[in-house]
DNA sequence: AGTTAGCACTTGAGTGTTGAGAGTGCTAAA
DNA sequence: TTTAGCACTCTCAACACTCAAGTGCTAACT
């Protein structure tokens, strides 16, 4: 079900008991974030083993990279790749309750009408819903020509352009004139717009072209430059980008974020826009579907003490996007992939812009 | 210039050395952000007094409620009170650099189509020129009918519907159909839209009326439902409203939030926007242009802490909003007050939607 | 061979204690 | 009215000390 890069292979071989305790590491200090011992292990754990025996084990754990000691005398931590191990092979699967399939799926089914107006209170909910940060991204293909134009008068000095593009979107400006406007006048203009300007890719209109147009529209030309600068914002650039951020104060609940300035920087890295579009695009980290992010691939930044789970998808209208969750290492793994797969796939099947 | 409530009359009779010495008292504090004591203000002080003397008037200054002892033996620290007093009589004036005014004119006079996006980006710049928290909230004030409705046709299964509103705005929606479409079919819709629906308040629609509609629409009241959802989309609710927020993570920057719990519900205080809104909109609290509070007026949540500044404003278009700043008590008053009236000043003037 | 009890060892967290430093208030002199 | 001087208060950092938690290792047990 889940993918991760295998690059653990030798530590597959763990045996049984293995398993179990490091699962039982994980799972307990997921909840109390404090290291555990050998003794709490040996009194919590369903099975009686003694602490001297599950000491030896963790010793062998550590010695596979699966845990880590804060300091001689604490407890044992589980490592990035004793996270990823449990990730991939130990944890209980998390079953949504009734209340939060019904949450989610309000949002979901909620006659919004942009999807990106579901996406944004997606991120909400998943934040509120799992005390980490939410994050979205949408990209929505841009339309790369117009192909027809059509004009609404609606008063005699201004119009409704009405621009239908190639991706079957439609996209309106009212735009104002100096001259009087009546009907004809309007319908000379939109077919002006219609023969010259549809079809239209915007890399090919230079300069010469923009005088061989103000030519044509003779009389008309005071309104070119506003209508053409209206096609530019229609069809200029790949995507409509947006991204989408929220809970980000539920960083701050943790103890593993006590350093303030280092989690100044991890707040302020959030908040730049461009900055996160950056890293949640960048194609050399993730594939498709499902992610998870655990320590590493960010290390540079302040971001080597906090978890990341996205899931990428697409949807039929051509939009794709990401929705995750920041938070830190011991992050509830289960949970919080539980929710976003069921977000992501009842989204798949959406139809709306 | 600025208007403040006098609560503090007799404070008006301070001495003209007890004013230097207050004001050299805050501008330190605001700087440095710990305690000032007499020594350090004799020798930093133009003036030469000596520290005992300096000692004798602050002790009078923390009688007269100006100051603050935060223990003992620590220097003094200047109260709300005496930031109210400090801001209002003895600051400097902060003059704008030339880079600044730059930046803020490029804002402002940026060719982005709608106001919203301009406070938006206005939040960005001064959370990011100033080193704290920006808010902005906008409300324009939404039609209450529709003058008029014009449709334009898409394909046969679709049409775009225009609705002209009473406030010379105009809003689209897209409309798909199940019967199929000719430019007759969609004209005999629009005007029975226009014969029915114009100059129609929204709390007139009955389920009556409803039924009286989809009589007269006869087959085409398949679009009716769909139509309707958008007519009161776009006229329901008094306003628009929008809010922005930026630099949060500037908060953490100053030691005054060290305090990591407290902190956390501050900011997420702030990023509940409907709460942001009820805080700003709150009409028990600030007047009409610029509002300077000092740790007062939201003592009951984590918010003693800080202050806030911020600017009322109307704009030609109808379009009221705030733009303010929230930081810690020892704010840069005197630069912030000074940005946000530049700011300001030169908006409401603007005539963007 | 695997498991466990026991014990020595390590370490961090918490607690007093102490001294330095900063700042004040007060008094007496200028 | 101002100021120098001094006693006093309080915080803070450093230090020593104890305590508890947890480990690793060894020897005995099954």
């Amino acid at each position: 079900m889940l993918k991760f890069k295998k690059k653990d292979g030798e530590a597959m071989d763990l045996n049984e008991r293995k398993k179990r305790i490091l699962k039982s590491i994980v799972d307990t200090y997921i909840l109390s974030g404090e290291p555990v011992g050998s003794k709490y292990l040996s009194g919590s754990m369903g099975l009686d083993i003694s602490s001297a025996t599950i000491r030896n084990e963790m010793s062998e754990l550590e010695q596979l990279g699966f845990l880590e000691q804060p300091h001689a005398s604490a407890g044992r931590v589980p490592s990035s790749m004793g996270y990823r191990m449990y990730v991939e092979n130990l944890m209980n699967q998390y079953s949504l309750s009734l209340e939060e399939i019904n949450v989610l799926n309000d949002v979901m089914n909620s006659r919004i009408r942009h999807l990106s107006d579901v996406v944004s209170e997606l991120t909400r909910v998943l934040s509120d819903m799992t005390d980490y940060t939410a994050f979205a991204y949408t990209a929505k293909p841009k339309a790369s020509t117009i192909v027809r134009f059509e004009g609404v008068l609606l008063s005699p000095k201004s119009f409704l352009l009405v621009m239908i593009t190639s991706q079957e979107n439609v996209k309106t400006h009212q735009i104002r004139t100096d001259i009087t406007l009546t009907a004809e006048v309007l319908s000379v203009i939109i077919k002006l717009l219609n023969e010259n300007l549809t079809g239209v890719n915007i890399e090919q209109i230079s300069l010469e072209s923009i005088y061989d147009l103000e030519d044509k529209f003779g009389v008309y030309r005071g309104v070119l430059s506003d209508i053409l600068r209206n096609i530019v914002d229609t069809v200029k650039g790949e995507y409509d980008k947006q991204v989408y951020l929220d809970g980000m104060s539920n960083i701050l609940k943790y103890p593993d974020f006590a350093d303030i300035s280092k989690t100044q920087s991890l707040i302020s890295l959030l908040e730049d826009k461009e900055n996160l579009i950056r890293m949640i695009t960048d194609p050399s980290v993730g594939h498709d579907g499902l992610n998870v992010l655990i320590g590493d691939g960010m290390s540079d930044q302040g971001l080597d003490k906090t978890s990341c789970i996205y899931h990428k998808f697409s949807i039929g209208n051509g939009m794709t996007g990401v929705l995750g969750l920041i938070g830190p290492k011991r992050m509830d793994y289960s949970g919080v992939i539980a929710r976003l797969e069921y977000v992501v796939n009842n989204l798949i099947g959406d139809e709306r812009n």
